[in-house]
DNA sequence: AACATATATATGTTTTATCGTATATTTAAA
DNA sequence: TTTAAATATACGATAAAACATATATATGTT
């Protein structure tokens, strides 16, 4: 999979998708109900930032049943994870995406974490 | 020199300034007139990009004589560092970068590279 | 079939970024 | 003290991004 540097950051350029590309890079795989919780912004927000990174080839989606899980596309070039990895890692305990781990871990009726899925 | 994620990828967020920062990251300090002509823009496009690449603290200048240079800012923070680093690297060979390091090393009357400076 | 939940998309509006052009500033040289 | 070269800034126009809100689609449940 390959990627332009100018489109890459044109995606980043984004404090919500910014966070969101976060959040997965830390937590690996999110629906969009979690980070609408999470970032706390508008569910229809969080789905057309969601679907430019999708459409940038940063994240795949996958559906399980009613819930449509996101992650970071793991086939990126080495240079592109190498940037999300330390952009996560860096600002993991910075403002606001701190706060957007401490929200999603905070969700009540969280799907998918239960102990039978 | 601290620095926001979403600040930082704003600023990388537009051609002409990571065409910019990455030449700058290859060549260490350049002018405005060879960023000018390596790029092939006109001079105040070039002086403004600059001017918010300054801004933002990811570029430091320095004026000689009529001509300022601009270098990336060495203190910058070291997650900062590495993404410039890795994308300069990574993109070296592809479009439009390495043309336009071709373009400054054909540029006629380049100030500063004599044998005498 | 009707309804609820999760997600996506469409539309109109507002905000923000970019650009071309003109002009100002600074320095060096004549 | 003009003049030229390098750079910066200002201004108006255009384009792009982001947003709120409404609505559509898909899935699961009763």
């Amino acid at each position: 999979m390959s990627i332009d540097a100018n489109d890459f950051y044109q995606a980043l350029a984004n404090e919500s998708r910014l966070r969101c590309l976060v959040l997965l890079q830390r937590q690996g795989e999110l629906c969009v109900c979690e980070l609408t919780h999470a970032l706390n912004l508008s569910q229809p927000m969080i789905s057309r930032h969601l679907a430019l990174l999708r459409e940038s080839n940063l994240v795949l989606d996958q559906r399980f049943g009613q819930w449509i899980y996101y992650r970071i596309n793991e086939t990126l070039p080495d240079w592109v994870r190498s940037v999300l990895q330390t952009t996560a890692q860096a600002n993991a305990t910075k403002t606001p995406f701190a706060a957007d781990l401490k929200a999603l871990n905070k969700m009540p009726n969280r799907p998918s974490t239960g102990c039978c899925t």
